[in-house]
DNA sequence: ACCCAGGGTCATA
DNA sequence: TATGACCATGGG
């Protein structure tokens, strides 16, 4: 089916900045990531590959009453009994596994305070190669745990872009995020606020009952395609 | 009963 | 490069 784009309101054109304007207006701060530590980032963003927030809370709720948020205690911990307290995030096998490998390579460089020292990035390309950890994840470990002016680029975005018109939608990871980053400017406050309005503006507003009208975005969410004419 | 959720890996063409 | 299967729980 062919989408209508929604025209926004006046001629005035489009921008990753004046998307970013009316969400903050609308919503405000999103104070993310709601983690306590740099390490908490890190396990959080594992977790919640394809996987709703509120089960990542359960699991990691679990790591605690086990004292096993600790990248220590979790490589000591049995796979099955890892696995046992990650059930409530789904995937619990796949994820226990990929937890070990991140926690592994976590010690080996030496903790935190090493990886803070490498420049983004090398700091980049080392998260890429940690068995789990794909493009979005070492995104959102890089912009969220290392503070690093990094654009997460997730299926709310490409949906969000695409349909305001600003990019196809199919683009390669790397060639979508290059472009925001480029467009935007390096602004670690900007992307950490940007991607957690697109996802809270995803989530809460339009599955509950579109105010789209009303923050002036239509057309960006599932619940919208109703406003949508073909 | 069905759909989706803050993805990634692996096999295949 | 680009699909498809697979992983699995919990809420709407």
């Amino acid at each position: 089916m062919v989408r209508a784009r929604i025209p926004n309101d006046m001629n005035t054109p489009v921008t990753l900045q004046s998307i970013y304007q009316r969400l903050y207006d609308y919503y405000g701060p999103q104070h993310w990531w709601p983690g306590d530590s740099p390490f908490e980032v890190m396990v959080g963003a594992v977790l919640t590959q394809n996987t709703a927030w509120t089960n990542v809370e359960k699991a990691i709720a679990n790591l605690q009453e086990h004292a096993a948020l600790d990248p220590a205690a979790i490589m000591a911990a049995s796979g099955d009994d890892l696995a046992d307290w990650l059930r409530p995030s789904g995937y619990f096998n796949v994820k226990a596994s990929r937890l070990q490998h991140l926690c592994r390579w976590y010690l080996e460089a030496g903790g935190y305070a090493a990886l803070a020292r490498m420049d983004t990035v090398a700091l980049r390309q080392a998260l890429l190669c940690v068995h789990g950890v794909g493009p979005e994840t070492a995104d959102d470990i890089l912009l969220y745990a290392f503070e690093r002016p990094v654009f997460v680029i997730d299926a709310y975005t490409r949906r969000l872009f695409a349909r305001l018109g600003l990019f196809e939608g199919s683009e390669p990871y790397e060639g979508m995020r290059s472009r925001v980053e480029g467009s935007l400017g390096a602004d670690v406050g900007l992307f950490n606020e940007f991607h957690a309005l697109i996802v809270r503006h995803a989530k809460e507003v339009c599955r509950v009952r579109p105010l789209c009208a009303g923050c002036e975005l239509s057309a960006c969410c599932p619940g919208c395609d109703s406003d949508l004419a073909d």
